[in-house]
DNA sequence: GTATCCATCCATCAAATGATTGAATCCGCC
DNA sequence: GGCGGATTCAATCATTTGATGGATGGATAC
C-alpha cells in the first residue's frame, strides 16, 4: 500500500506534495495548535475541503509532516558521515558544522517542527506521538564517541542532544536572536557556524 | 499605578496570584495556542470569568505570565553572580551550571515559556512581542567574557545565548529526552549538568 | 456517448474557545 | 444589622476552527 506521504515525496508537483509542503512551513512557525488548517489550505490556494481530502485530519497531516522531515533530516546527516568519515575529529565536526547549519538554514521548518515536538506538549494527550528513529546512534558514531551503534551509554547521548539542540535553535530562533544581536542575515548564518566551532570542538576534540 | 502582576507578585494567596502560577504551568507546557482559558480555569478551580476579571484577555495573562518569568529569571541570575563573582572562572562556571539548572528544574515552565517565545510564532502577528529585558549583558560579564556591559559584541552575545539555550533545551526537552536516555529524573538532572559542563568549561576556560 | 473515478469547491455543521453580562455572594466597615 | 464595593459563578454570545456532504468539472475507460 502506497501512503499519501509516499505518492507525496515521488510527486512533487501533485497537490498532496504542495500540500504537505506548505503544512511543514507552518506548523515549523506556529507548531501544532498555532496552525489552522485555514492557513495552510489559503497559502496553497485552495479550499480546506481539498486538504482534508488528500491527507484527512489536521493531525494525521501533521503526523506526516514529522515523517517526512525527519526522513529528509535523515537523508542529510547520512550526507554529511559520507562527506566527512575519513578525516580527523576536529575537522570533521568543523565540516559536519558548516554542511548541517547551512541544510536547516535552507529548511528551518525542519528546526521549527523538531523543537515544537521536543518542548511542546499537543493536545490532546493521547497517543503520545509517532515513533521517530532516533539517530542519535549514529551521529555518536560519527563524532567517533562510540563503536556499538547499538547500546550507545546516557553520557554519549546527551552530548549529542546538546549539539543537535545547539545547532537547532539558533536556526529556528534567528527570528528572536538577529535582531538581539543587530546583524543581517549572512552574518548571522557566519556567526553561528562560528559560534558553535567555538563551544563544539573544544569540548569534543 | 499598581498592576495586576505587582498585586500578584507581593500576595501569592491571591486569587490573581494562583490564576498566574497555573497559567505559568500551562503556558509553559503547552505554549500560548495549546493552551485555553479554561485549561488554567480548571486548574485553579474556577470559572473562566473569574479569571478574565482579574487578568483580562488571555493574550494580557500570558503577557504577565512572560514579563513575571523574566523578573523571577532576571533575580536568579543576580543571585548566581553574587555566589561567583570572585571565584576562577572554570569554577564559576561549574557553579553557575549547578545553580541555574537546579533552579530551571524546580520550575520548568519558566523554560518552556522562554523557548516558546524563541522558536513559535503567535497569531494575529500583530505587535511584536514584549519588550524583555535582555541579560545577556550581565551573563556575558559574569562570564568575563566583556567588560562593557553597554556595548557586547555579536560574537559574544551569541556565545551567551547559546549557554542559555542548551540549559533550558535540556530542561524543557525532559519529557522527550529522559526516555531516550533511558533513566531516573535524579540521575537525568546529574547527567544534565555533567553534559553542560563538558561542553561549556573547555570552551570557556 | 456515457459511466466511472478523481479532484475541487461551496455551503454548512458541531464543537471549542475567548469573552461578556447580570445575578448572586462574600467581606470589611460604619 | 446593613451598606457598598469586590469577587465569583452560571448562562450566554460571537467567532474560530476542524470537519463533512453534496454538487460540479474533467479526465479516462468502455
Amino acid at each position: 500500500m502506497t501512503t499519501p506521504l509516499e505518492k507525496a515525496r515521488r510527486d512533487p508537483e501533485s497537490m498532496k506534495a504542495r500540500i504537505l509542503a506548505a503544512a511543514r512551513r507552518i506548523f515549523g512557525e506556529y507548531g501544532f495548535h498555532g496552525t489552522t488548517t485555514r492557513m495552510i489550505a489559503r497559502e496553497v490556494g485552495i479550499d480546506i475541503s481539498t486538504l482534508h481530502y488528500h491527507w484527512g485530519s489536521k493531525r494525521d497531516l501533521y503526523e506526516s509532516v514529522v515523517v517526512d522531515i525527519n526522513k529528509d533530516l535523515r537523508q542529510k546527516l547520512a550526507e554529511v558521515e559520507q562527506a566527512i568519515h575519513s578525516l580527523p575529529l576536529a575537522e570533521r565536526l568543523a565540516i559536519a558544522i558548516d554542511m548541517t547549519t547551512d541544510y536547516l538554514f535552507s529548511h528551518p521548518e525542519v528546526s521549527g517542527l523538531i523543537l515544537f515536538r521536543y518542548f511542546g506538549k499537543t493536545r490532546p494527550a493521547g497517543n503520545i506521538d509517532i515513533l521517530i528513529p532516533e539517530y542519535t546512534a549514529d551521529i555518536a558514531r560519527s563524532m567517533g564517541l562510540t563503536a556499538d551503534k547499538k547500546n550507545v551509554p546516557p553520557e554519549i547521548k546527551m552530548k549529542v542532544l546538546a549539539v543537535m539542540n545547539a545547532i537547532h535553535t539558533f536556526i529556528s530562533g534567528e527570528n528572536y536572536f538577529r535582531p538581539m544581536v543587530k546583524v543581517e542575515r549572512k552574518r548571522y548564518i557566519a556567526l553561528v557556524k562560528e559560534t558553535l566551532k567555538f563551544i563544539l570542538i573544544p569540548a569534543f576534540a
